[in-house]
DNA sequence: GTCTATACTTCGATAGAC
DNA sequence: GTCTATCGAAGTATAGAC
């Protein structure tokens, strides 16, 4: 029942965001009355903890499995990108914000997330021998920061760039995964190109 | 007054989020009786939907003074990193979640703001000259959702990986600034090295 | 375990006095 | 404009019956 209850809550956080988890609405979704919260939770705290407790154990776990997966990088990647995932961890965030006793569950998880992201892909950088163009720690969050903000914009409808941005971040990925430089590195320029860059500028900023 | 009201419900939502934002407490911040509310706004949806608005002003004149600064693209990203924005912005989006009349606002000022700094961007690459390594509106997706997350997380105590990722970012901003290579472009492999990297990656997954 | 009953608080909103 | 008064609804939480 315990359980159950703590499913509810993370659905009613899904439905409706983390205000719309009230002793009410929770056990109206196991078809209980109210007063069974407070049976089962010594207050209302303690259920959005539990929630955070099982988000971070599911997550160990996932994470985990892309890293055994044939692809990690790619396999992370599908995990911050899911919808679910994201909003669950924005609600989240933003509760902890107001409730001390949360924050402190959600940070751990969060740093927990965040190193164990880190660790597939230096670990994965190791075992291909490339020197990378920027810190593992840095490509995991630019990745996550990015999945999050973009499933927290969808919800609401608004998904411009989206779709030039996840088809870029595709092929980089793509690109890393079959050892080629990924589009950034392909535009490089080359020494001639450069030195004309800088010119350029020099230009524009002084044009006397 | 109804300007006083406006101004006290951001201060409330920077404090406590939006579920801080009632009619009590909003009253109490202009040292008014909680009914004054009623009386300038029709509804709590009329309160969050002014701030919205009031915030999507404010936002037009800090991009306006961006773009007419020396370094338009820095500039810019100092607004997307400013702590309050980026908190403001997070919990309109999370209330926009549930609350239809505000859903509407939030998703229009967020894609003005996103046109706005792609328009930006665009004129700068083309004054510049420069082939750009992704399209404009990918850039901006890429540096807004990072500092939207970082100023979350920061809330939170979060921090694993921000100044890393701050100073990577901070280093290709300025090396575009200067019209140089980023420190992404910079790492390129010589064709050399990327036939080794893809022969090193072709060995890791067909190691027989 | 689950219920009824209850207490207290806060919320949004309206009506009407001054 | 600002107030008092009042409403119904919803929130957290506790006590005690079954």
């Amino acid at each position: 029942m315990r359980a159950e209850l703590i499913d509810a809550a993370e659905r009613l956080i899904y439905e409706g965001g983390y205000p719309a988890v009230t002793s009410r609405t929770l056990a109206e979704k196991v078809g209980l009355k109210r007063q069974i919260v407070h049976y089962y939770f010594k207050s209302m705290d303690e259920v959005f903890i539990a929630v955070v407790r099982r988000a971070a154990e599911k997550m160990r776990a996932a994470v985990a499995e892309a890293a055994a997966s044939p692809e990690p990088l790619r396999a992370l990647q599908e995990l911050n990108r899911d919808p679910q995932g994201a909003i669950l961890s924005m609600e989240l965030h933003a509760l902890a914000n107001r409730r001390p006793a949360v924050r402190e569950e959600v940070a751990k998880a969060a740093e927990e997330f965040r190193d164990l992201q880190t660790e597939i892909l230096t670990r994965l950088l190791e075992q291909q021998g490339v020197e990378p163009a920027m810190r593992p720690v840095v490509a995991i969050v630019l990745l996550s920061s990015l999945a999050q903000v973009l499933a927290l914009e969808s919800a609401i409808d608004v998904s411009r760039g989206h779709a030039e941005t996840l088809e870029f971040v595709d092929e980089c990925l793509r690109a890393f995964a079959q050892g080629q430089p990924t589009p950034l590195e392909t535009s490089a320029p080359t020494p001639a190109e450069a030195s004309r860059r800088r010119r350029k500028a020099a230009a524009a900023t002084s044009p006397d």
